[in-house]
DNA sequence: TCTGGGGTCCTCTGCCCT
DNA sequence: TCTGAGGGCAGAGGACCC
């Protein structure tokens, strides 16, 4: 999708049409999450600071973004696309691979499949996106690109929409590429290729792969030599398994207080532990990321005995690491986190519950005392289930209900970074 | 200038066990 | 009993992606 973010916010705001305008963050902290293309034209783009955006262009529309509204414009697109194949594989909200091969008899060959896609997500949506066709999924990806509108000082320029690559046809369109195109190869890896010499994709094509490997280590290297050649085995997965999920959150200002980071981490353990029971999911391996005031960024995890789907039980875990942490130098940034997902009762990491656990333990409002999950697990049932009918802040962890009461920040209600008011 | 959130994958290191 | 090698695993961090 083209300016994704930003061109469902001109479907809702048609008056800001070919006005600059900028979705994120629009605190001291904040990021742009999209520009339209109007913005992008005074520089403006994706992962910047909003205090830069704003340097920038000064007279662009900012506005906060609304990550579950393109959650569901993403979701009808997708079903656009799966009209046409099932294999489809969504990479983010505004972008998948769609793998047409058997497609191809009912509905025409790629370029039209493509085409075909992109008039009808513009009928049926009013957004525009583009399109890459190639034989494997990497050079598809660069297709895309290619295909985009480019910003520039008269606006956007548009091509075609749709890029193509046509078997055989892999080489001439890849080797003069600069090597950061590739996907892998970001500041850290452009800067030890560039001591090398390689520049081009083609400069990479001829390493020897030895060097490679010594240059950025033997599995990118592996990796990349491959890409370099237009190698690429990897299918489209449409069931792709989820791996981690976490929830973390920059602050307008830095904390310093352990017992207010603390409460933080219940908030975020909850919000996580949800997410996984959610994907039916229990965890065997709790993280929690601490960045300090100064960008310095550290990781603490446990992978306790029992695995772990509750919000006190997450919580547990999170505050022993965070026990253990110095917050004094100010912490900018907290994140909880869990990996090492299993199904729940599968071996090595089933939720193993005690009757005795339960007894010995009073449940708590925050899992401070430590609260025996088989005494939540029917109450964390029937939150759930309250949850899914009165909203997300109908049931809250007690340690985070004060007399006003609390909103509980979700998934994306932060995406791009800290209000103002923060 | 100042640098979000949610992910995946890889490498390195230290520890434990054989 | 001690020591070193090697494998497996957990933990930490880096790099990268959208």
């Amino acid at each position: 999708m083209d300016a994704f973010f930003a061109s469902v916010e001109l479907l809702r705001h048609p008056e800001l049409r070919g006005q600059p305008v900028v979705v994120g963050g629009n605190g001291p902290r904040g990021v742009v999450a999209a520009a339209s293309y109007e913005a992008r034209s005074y520089g403006v783009f994706s992962a910047m600071p909003s205090s830069r955006a704003q340097r920038l262009c000064p007279h662009a529309v900012f506005l906060p973004g609304d990550h579950a509204h393109y959650a569901e414009v993403s979701t009808r697109v997708l079903d656009i696309f799966r009209s046409v194949t099932p294999l489809v594989e969504p990479l983010s909200l505004d972008e998948a691979f769609l793998d047409v091969t058997g497609a191809r008899r009912l509905a025409g060959d790629g370029p039209t499949i493509a085409r075909d896609l992109r008039r009808r997500v513009l009928e049926q949506e009013g957004l525009t996106c583009s399109v890459g066709v190639a034989p494997v999924k990497f050079l598809a990806k660069l297709a895309t690109t290619d295909a985009k509108p480019r910003p520039s000082r008269q606006g956007p320029v548009f091509g075609s929409g749709v890029s193509v690559i046509e078997p055989g046809g892999e080489l001439a369109f890849l080797h003069p590429l600069p090597v950061g195109a590739l996907w892998g190869v970001g500041p850290a890896t452009l800067a030890r290729l560039e001591r090398y010499g390689v520049r081009t994709v083609g400069d990479l094509a001829q390493m020897p792969l030895a060097t490679l490997e010594s240059a950025v280590g033997k599995a990118h290297g592996r990796h990349l030599h491959d890409l370099a050649h237009a190698v690429d085995p990897r299918s489209v997965d449409p069931d792709q398994e989820l791996k981690s999920i976490s929830h973390e959150e920059t602050y307008a200002t830095d904390r310093f207080d352990h017992d207010e980071l603390r409460t933080e981490a219940v908030r975020m353990a909850d919000a996580v532990a949800a997410r996984l029971r959610a994907h039916g999911s229990v965890a065997r391996t709790v993280t929690i990321k601490v960045r300090f005031g100064d960008f310095r960024t550290i990781t603490r995890s446990a992978t306790p005995p029992e695995a772990v789907a509750t919000g006190p039980a997450v919580a547990r875990v999170a505050k022993d690491l965070l026990a253990k942490v110095d917050v004094a130098p100010g912490v900018r940034l907290l994140g909880v986190g869990v990996s090492n997902l299993v199904a729940p009762g599968a071996g090595g990491g089933g939720v193993q519950l005690s009757l005795l656990d339960a007894l010995d333990e009073a449940p708590g409002d925050d899992g401070a005392t430590g609260p025996a999950d088989a005494a939540w697990a029917a109450a964390t049932d029937a939150v759930d289930r309250a949850r899914e009918r009165y909203g997300a802040d109908a049931v809250v962890p007690a340690s985070l209900a004060g007399p006003a009461g609390i909103s509980v920040r979700r998934r994306g209600d932060q995406q791009w970074g800290p209000d103002q008011a923060d």
